[in-house]
DNA sequence: GGCGTACTTTACGTTTACGTAAAGGATATG
DNA sequence: CATATCCTTTACGTAAACGTAAAGTACGCC
């Protein structure tokens, strides 16, 4: 079993380049192994990969994502290190439901416009009508 | 009464540069009006900055925000319009929604792995008692 | 009337997150 | 064995969203 992965195979099935994949890995992100000269994914590199995609879809900088990941990969170390992670940890929450409050509030002006517009459409299919 | 800020008021207020108003009224998201040579900002120009800052906040690139900005200033026309309007404004929703589930899902991994930290903390406090 | 403060335009610089091209090595297939 | 496919590194290019600096105008104040 152990699975592995070119990164030709990686960016199929995410939906990214190869480019991306590297970059992402030049940014220390991503840390495959290798097969000569040749990326091999694993399990846990999927993971991660899987984590940097969400991140940025929420709004992460691929700084900000980095540190979370470190958060995953890390949870160990002495109790100021735990501390610290933590509190890294309430900053991330804070800012995504801060987010999430906003996303709310623009749902809910999208749907005052949408109302609008059906309004409209109803008086001109009357207005068709008469 | 019919309040008026200078842009620096709104730069105050808002917490962005006067570089960041500028610009956004370069890229035609803003058009506030003169005295003379000095942009005055009314009530209208208050309200659409504010979408522009909440569209940022919630990922929607500049562009994107145009969009949606043009959504809540113009849902009057004929039907085709009106029906296109409610198509783009279905593909915003969507878009919204999605990434609101991608939050909830990172907010429930962050969750675990603050579990994980405080768990550990007590690891470490019960090692110390002993 | 000189100083400070706030405004104006113009324009080049910067960061992030990749895109795109060049040049080459390794394997498989007709 | 030539061609195709997939991989590699190196390196310059680019779009978005501003930052930053330069140079000038306008108003209030002592």
């Amino acid at each position: 079993m152990a699975q592995t992965y070119s990164i030709g195979e990686m960016a199929r099935e995410f939906e990214v380049t190869t480019r991306t994949i590297r970059f992402y890995e030049a940014e220390g992100l991503l840390a495959p192994s290798r097969e000569g000269q040749r990326r091999v994914y694993r399990r846990r590199d999927r993971a991660r990969l899987r984590l940097i995609l969400r991140g940025r879809r929420v709004g992460f900088t691929l700084a900000e994502i980095g540190e979370i990941i470190d958060l995953y990969d890390a949870p160990a170390g002495e109790a100021g290190q735990l501390h610290f992670l933590l509190e890294k940890i309430a900053e991330r929450r804070d800012q995504l439901e801060q987010t999430r409050a906003e996303i709310d509030l623009t749902l809910k002006d999208l749907d005052t416009v949408a109302a609008t517009c059906r309004e409209r459409l109803r008086q001109l299919g009357q207005r068709e009508a008469s």
